[in-house]
DNA sequence: TATGAATGAGTGTTCATTCAT
DNA sequence: TATGAATGAACACTCATTCAT
C-alpha cells in the first residue's frame, strides 16, 4: 500500500452541511454496493468515486484513505444495530420479554447487506478496534440483563463475566453465521424461537 | 504476461516425496507466521518465499497463486479441527460426557495461530468454499448427537434442524471469539465449563 | 491481482484533448523508437514510459496493455500509407500513370522505422487482425484498378481475383523486402521503374 | 532474457549418434506444433519440453537457448525449400518450363505448418541472419536463370540485379503472403499459373 | 546422458494517493 | 470545493536456465 501518511481513524471532515453529508452517503452506498456485488478484491478508490458519481478527489476530501470508508461504514452499522436493539427493548410493556423482543431487532438488522457489512465489520477489527464491537455487545447486554431483571424478578444472582461472554458472543455467532450462510431461517419464526430459546436456557438451566 | 491458467483451487504439484512435503509445509509455516504476526496486508508472494527461504519460483511449482496458499492452510485447519475433536468424541468412555470431550477438543485446538487461521479460513469463505466449513461442522454435530444419544438414552425426539443449527453456529461463534479477541478464556476452566453448559442447557431446558 | 480486464482492441482513453493526443504521440514515438533500435525483446512498458518521460501508470490510462500500443501503432501506420497511396492516386492527372504514382507514394511510405512499423505490424497479424491489412490493400488495388482503366482505356476485361491478389502481394512482397533487407534500392529511381515495370507487364504481357 | 551466456548460434552437439538426431528431431516437431497451434507467445522451454516427452536438461543439452532452437528450424526448413527447388528444376526435361517446376516445388513447400515456419524464420532474421535466406532465393535464381537460359536460347542480355532483387522478393511475397492468409488458392492450378506469368511477364514484356 | 526441482531477475499491471487547475 | 490526470511503489506471476542427483 502506497503513502499511507494520514491518520486512518476518522473522516477527514465532519459533515455538518447538507452537502457534505450527502456526499459521504453516496460514498458509503457505492462503497456497500460493490462489497455486496463484488468483492472486497473489487474494492479500490477510483472505482468507489466512479460509481459514487464523483471524482477520486472529491473521495478524499471526506476520507484520508481507502480504509476509513470501510471503518467508518463499519461504525454506522454498529451504531444503527445497537439503537435499533435499544430502541426494540426500551419500546418493552409489561407482557413482553425483553430478551425476545432485543434478539428479533438483531435478526431485522442482519437483513440487508449481510456481505457489505461483513467485510466493513472485519476491517475494523482488522485495523484495530475490534472493542468498539465488543463494547457495543456489552452495553446491549448490559440493558438487557437490567431489562431481564425486572421482567423476571425471581433472578437475583447477577450474570458472571464469563457467562456474560458466552451468552452475548453465542447469539452473535448465530446471527454471523445466518447471515454470512445466506440461511433463509433468518426469515423464520421458529429460528426466532430457538435462539430466544438459547438465551433462556442458558440463564434457566440447573448448573450440574 | 500474466495469465492465471491454473486452477484456484488445488496444489499444483501433489506431494509425493518427503522432499515435496517438506516445502509445502515450509510455506504454510513461512504464511502463518507472517499472517500471525504482519496481517494480511503484510503477506506477498515474494516475502512468503523469502520467509520461507526459497525462491517465488518454487512456491509457485507448488502453489498456482497466492490464495490457493491460503485456501490449503485454511482446508488443513479444518481438517485438523475435525479430527481432533471426531478423536476426542470417539475415546469417549462409559462415564464421561461427550459433549464436554468435544468442547474441550475445540477449545484446545483454537490455542495457536489465531489469527493465520482466522485469514485463512476468511479466504476460503471469500473465494466461494464456506461450504466445506460448513459440512465439516454439521459432521461433527451430528456425531456427537449419535454419541450423546447413547449417553443419555432418556432423550428421544430427534433434533430439529434448526435447532442443530443454532447450537452448532452458538458455539462456532463462542470459539471464534474467544478466539479473536485473544481472551484468556481459552485457558480457564470456567470457560469450558459454561460452554458446555450452553449446550446441555439449550437440549435440557423445558420449551415454553 | 493482475486481470486483463480490458479489451486488447482498443485504447482505453479516447484521446479527445489537445493533451491527451499528444500523450499517445509520445507513447507513440517512445515505443517506436525502441522497437527500432533495440528490437522487440527490449520493448517492456515500464521502458516506454522512461523513455517517453511519463509513468508507467499514465502509459495504463492510455492503453490497456502492451499490446494495444503496438496495434494501435500498426494501425495508424496502416492507415497513414492507405491515404498517402490514396493522394497520390488521387492527384492523378491526365499524363502521368497511377500505377507509378501509387508505387511512388509506397515506396516513399517505407523509408523510415521499418522495424517498428514491421514488428507492429506483426503484432496486428499475431493478434487476429491481419484482416484489416489485407482489407486495406484491397481497396488500394480496386481504387488503382479504377484509375487504370481511364488511363488505358483499351483495357477492357475485368482483372481476376486470382489476378489482384498475385500482384498486389507480389508488390507488397516486394516492398517488404526492401523495407526489412535495409536495401539502398529504395532511394533509387531504378527501383520504382522495376516495380513499376512489374505491374504493367503483369498486365500486359500476352498469356500463353 | 535470463542468462544469455550461451553463444545463440548453433546446436550444442552435433547429433552424429541416432538417438541425438531422434531428440532432436522430436523437440523440432514439439516446437512446430506449439508454434502452430498456440502461436509464439505460448512458446517456452519447459512448455516445449513437456510436449516433446523429455526434460528440460536434456533440451539443453541439444540447443543452447530457446532462440537456437527456432533457428535451427528456420535453417532446416530454408534448406529443404532449397533442395525441393533445386530437386524440381534439375528434372526439367526438354519440353517443361524450369520456371514453373521451381514455382510448383515453392508452392509445395508452403503447404504444412505455415504459422510455424513463418515463426521461426521470423526468429532468423531478427537474430541477424536474414541474409541466409536472401542468399539461398539468390542461389535458387541464379539456378533457374541459368536453366531458362537454356529453355529460353534467345534471351541473351543478363538479368540486372535490381531486376533479380524485384523479381525473386516478388515471388517470395506472394508465396509468404497466399501461405499466410491461409489462402485456398495455394491449391489452385490458376494460381501456379498467374505467379508463372508473373516471372515471364516480368522478362518478356518490352520496357517503355 | 537424462532429469526436473530450484532459481530469481524480469515484466505486466494495479491502485492508493496527490496536486495543479 | 471539485476534478481527474499523473504518479510510481508494489506485487503477482513467468520462464529461461542451471546443477545436483
Amino acid at each position: 500500500m502506497h503513502r499511507k501518511s494520514q491518520p486512518i481513524d476518522s473522516a477527514r471532515r465532519t459533515p455538518r452541511q447538507l452537502r457534505s453529508r450527502d456526499t459521504v452517503e453516496i460514498i458509503f452506498e457505492a462503497t456497500a454496493r460493490i462489497l455486496q456485488k463484488e468483492g472486497r478484491a473489487a474494492l479500490n478508490t477510483n472505482y468507489i468515486a466512479e460509481r459514487a458519481g464523483i471524482s477520486v478527489g472529491t473521495l478524499y476530501q471526506y476520507f484520508p484513505n481507502k480504509e476509513s470508508i470501510l471503518i467508518a461504514i463499519a461504525r454506522r452499522e454498529i451504531a444503527r444495530q445497537e439503537s435499533a436493539v435499544l430502541k426494540a427493548m426500551s419500546s418493552t410493556t409489561e407482557e413482553m420479554d425483553p430478551a425476545r423482543l432485543a434478539i428479533r431487532a438483531l435478526i431485522a438488522s442482519l437483513r440487508s447487506r449481510r456481505e457489505a457489512r461483513r467485510i466493513a465489520i472485519e476491517t475494523l477489527v482488522s485495523e484495530g478496534f475490534g472493542n468498539e464491537i465488543v463494547s457495543s455487545v456489552q452495553k446491549l447486554a448490559q440493558m438487557l440483563a437490567t431489562r431481564s431483571e425486572r421482567f423476571w424478578p425471581e433472578r437475583t444472582e447477577p450474570v458472571s463475566p464469563v457467562s456474560l461472554f458466552v451468552i452475548t458472543r453465542a447469539i452473535s455467532g448465530v446471527m454471523r453465521s445466518a447471515s454470512q450462510e445466506q440461511s433463509p431461517l433468518l426469515d423464520s419464526a421458529e429460528f426466532e424461537d430457538e435462539v430466544v430459546h438459547l438465551f433462556h436456557a442458558y440463564f434457566s438451566a440447573p448448573r450440574k
